[in-house]
RNA sequence: GGCGAGGUAGCUCAACUGGUUAGAGCGGCGGUCUCAUAAUCCGCAGGUCGGCGGUUCGAGUCCGCCCCUCGCCA
């Protein structure tokens, strides 16, 4: 039998685990768990990306080094995929020695088959900083419409692309200060040269949705392929470059590698004397299966396959593609309160609702996916609680309650031959990534087992022919095993709760390739039932958003409550005594962050020169983003009383010109005065 | 701008290569049962199938033009 390697996508170590990650590990973790209970031979493999510019500039600002960043980062990924039921044989890290290793080899191979090429590139270095810039780091004026602080690749207001170099009045941004243009040496990968193979590949058979394939064919295999720079300046978090000096891998080449290392680390891990290329070799027979968001097809379908190709490793045999989340129908936002943690979520609700409600929403094509809250808890409501929970309770209620707890050999014919032969096209949707349609014939087998104890009474026929009623209640008994089998990729513990009141080993599809009814024998003594999973209140599903009531959304919050904004001068006139009690000084803003539950705040660390950065709440979310404001230097008023404000102690007040609500300018100090310097 | 996906009942979506009165789930409304987690079951709801034009005996389903939404453009 060929053995499958499935992955998701590596999460990457800057920050939590959110409600849009869970759509892909969910996916993958049921597509794992259901090629288990075929029996296949299956391991689930992922880690932790843990390299590039924005880990080691964050783990710089939080002053901690970059290896405690990821690895802090990595434990709670863990706990969070854990707590979700999501199945990982092995989670990694990229930042492992044996990624190095292959990172190394795999970059040897490509060089020695003539597909790397080394040539100076123009870049923005800063002198102040004393590094290159990533294209987001440089912010300055749109080459093409004049928009202004832009990204130093894209104008958010006008959507053109261009490199760094062009950008108007470019800016360093994380010290403000003009960055220089600068050559460096770089390698590159000659992708162009993988045109036709990569068409060939993504033309196979089941390697890509339909809808994908066309997309990558009209795109970029379409359009040409560019060589793409493999390699990055320090200081940089990553692996160095052998032979060079203060070069790095870039982490898109290295992060992928990370597949095979957490192959290699898995089944060392395990002992024995395999290594990765049991799966990883070109001639092994092993099927890849990645999962991935579509923001990332790219990497995976183009960059990837290329680069094992021109090494000698395997190609992933399929790609499965997922959409992004939304929330309510929007975009995730902070401000909205709709960025949901992983976290946040399990403070209030049973992993299994999501992963139902996913699950019911999921097919095989990127489509985007919709958590809107009130359809969550309609759907999850009314077919996993009310209609497959209640099935299984109510016959086991009356099995328990008038029946002795004991089970009949005796089945109804219809119906267990119904069931029995709803197992194979369920499974064969979940094989097709259509669990959306795997989920609605299990619900529409419970429908109908629903209304067959509605028709037989059994309630009625416990007392005038009560062996009729244990033979009727029995087929129910064998029907809820089903589901619990046909359920237990999607809701492991919703299956496991089920087994538990059966007092049943569970049932996997393999085992239902043979079985035959009674699934449950004759005389087979039940254990104690009760309601299989509780239901969702609209009180509690609505507090996973907390800055605004769930839905409606179109409610208009009243303002409340005074903001903290600059008081208006009393009337008079300002002594010099007045104006020299106001401390301003020169600060540095290291951080930035959204306040939860509040559209108007963000919470800075500032730098003033001081033993600590300070503490500081300012009310300029609205027209200011914190990658906006992060690096920045700027005018605050250091003297001013503390004042705690939605349970932050603020520390000090920032200058702005204009209105929060209508756009502000932060008034900054350029880049060479330094923190903490008095401004008179 | 280029490429791709999509616009079907209040919401989420079906409808294979064109063919009878366009379907289902949820919500809503009415009824039913009472074993069960106020669950089940039954019935109802009448949507210009984005717009216009065309091909055809016949189009949501093919062709052309237009409008709108979303994604990608390294």
């Amino acid at each position: 039998m060929t053995k499958t390697l499935v992955t998701s996508a590596l999460p990457y170590a800057n920050g939590s685990i959110h409600l849009g990650h869970l759509v892909e590990y969910i996916q993958t973790d049921i597509y794992v768990r259901f090629l288990r209970s075929c029996g296949e031979e299956v391991i689930y493999i992922c880690a932790d990306d843990t390299h590039g510019t924005p880990i080691e500039i964050k783990a710089q600002q939080m002053g901690i080094s970059p290896e405690r960043l990821v690895e802090d980062i990595g434990a709670e990924h863990r706990k969070d995929f854990a707590d979700f039921g999501v199945s990982f044989d092995h989670y990694d890290s990229t930042n492992s020695p044996e990624n190095r290793e292959y990172a190394v080899m795999i970059f040897e191979r490509l060089k020695a088959g003539g597909y790397v090429e080394k040539r100076p590139l123009e870049l923005t270095y800063c002198e102040k900083d004393k590094r290159f810039l990533p294209d987001r780091f440089v912010r300055g004026t749109c080459p093409k419409c004049g928009a202004g602080d832009q990204y130093g690749d894209v104008c958010e207001k006008c959507g053109a692309t261009y490199a760094p170099t062009e950008l108007v009045d470019p800016r360093c941004a994380i010290c403000g200060s003009a960055p220089l243009r600068r050559d460096s040496d770089h390698y590159f990968f000659k992708l162009g040269e993988f045109t036709e193979f990569l068409k060939e590949w993504a033309a196979g058979e089941g390697t890509l949705d339909p809808a994908v394939r066309k997309n990558l064919l009209g795109g970029w295999l379409g359009t040409g392929l560019a060589d793409w720079c493999i390699s990055r300046d320090g200081p940089y978090f990553g692996f160095e470059i052998p032979g060079e000096q203060n070069k790095y891998f870039y982490v898109w080449l290295d992060a992928p590698i990370g597949y095979i290392s957490s192959t290699e680390r898995y089944l060392k891990a395990k002992g024995g004397s395999q290594t990765a290329l049991a799966y990883w070799d070109e001639r092994a027979e092993a099927r890849i299966v990645h999962f991935i968001g579509k923001d990332i097809l790219n990497f995976h379908a183009l960059f990837w396959p290329a680069v094992l190709k021109g090494a000698g490793l395997k190609r992933p045999d399929k790609i499965a593609v997922h959409g992004m989340l939304t929330v309510n129908g929007e975009k995730m936002s902070k401000a909205r309160g709709t960025f949901i943690n992983a976290r946040q979520y399990l403070e209030l609700l049973d992993p299994s609702y999501l992963r139902y409600f996913y699950a019911a929403n999921l097919g095989p094509s990127p489509e985007d996916l919709d958590l809107s809250l009130s359809e969550f808890r309609l759907k999850v409501n009314a077919e996993l609680v009310n209609n497959l929970g209640n099935l299984c309770n109510r016959a086991l209620s009356i099995l328990a309650t008038k029946l002795g707890g004991k089970l009949s050999g005796e089945r109804d014919q219809a119906l267990i031959d119904d069931a029995l032969a709803t197992v194979p096209v369920v499974r064969a949707a979940f094989a097709k990534l259509e669990y959306r349609n795997a989920l609605r014939a299990v619900v529409e087998l419970g429908e109908r087992a629903n209304k067959f104890v509605q028709d037989s009474k059994p309630w009625e026929k416990v007392a005038s022919a009560p062996e009729q009623a244990r033979r009727d209640l029995s087929t129910i008994a064998d029907v809820a095993y089903l589901v619990a089998a046909m359920l237990a990729p999607v809701v492991p513990k919703v299956s496991e709760e089920i087994c538990a009141q059966l007092a049943a080993k569970p049932l996997t599809f393999k085992d239902l390739e043979t079985a035959r009814a009674p699934l449950l024998p004759d005389g087979h003594a039940l254990g104690t039932p009760r309601p299989i999973i509780g239901r969702l209140e609209e009180k509690v599903v609505s507090g996973l958003i907390v800055s605004t009531p769930a839905e409606p959304p179109a409610k208009k919050k009243e303002p409340k409550k005074p903001e903290p904004k600059p008081e208006p001068a009393p009337a008079g006139v300002a002594s010099y005594e007045d104006f020299a009690k106001v401390e301003l000084r020169v600060g540095k803003i290291l951080t930035a962050e959204r306040v939860p539950k509040s559209d108007k705040l963000l919470k800075l660390s500032v730098e003033l020169g001081e033993a600590q950065p300070r503490t500081i709440a300012a009310g300029i979310a609205e027209a200011l983003s914190p990658e906006q404001v992060m690096g920045k230097r700027v005018v605050v008023v250091a003297n001013l009383a503390k004042r705690t404000i939605r349970g932050i102690e603020s520390n000090g007040m920032l200058l702005a010109a204009g209105e929060p609500a209508t756009g502000l300018t932060l008034v900054e100090v350029p880049g060479e005065v330094p923190p903490g310097t008095r401004i008179k």
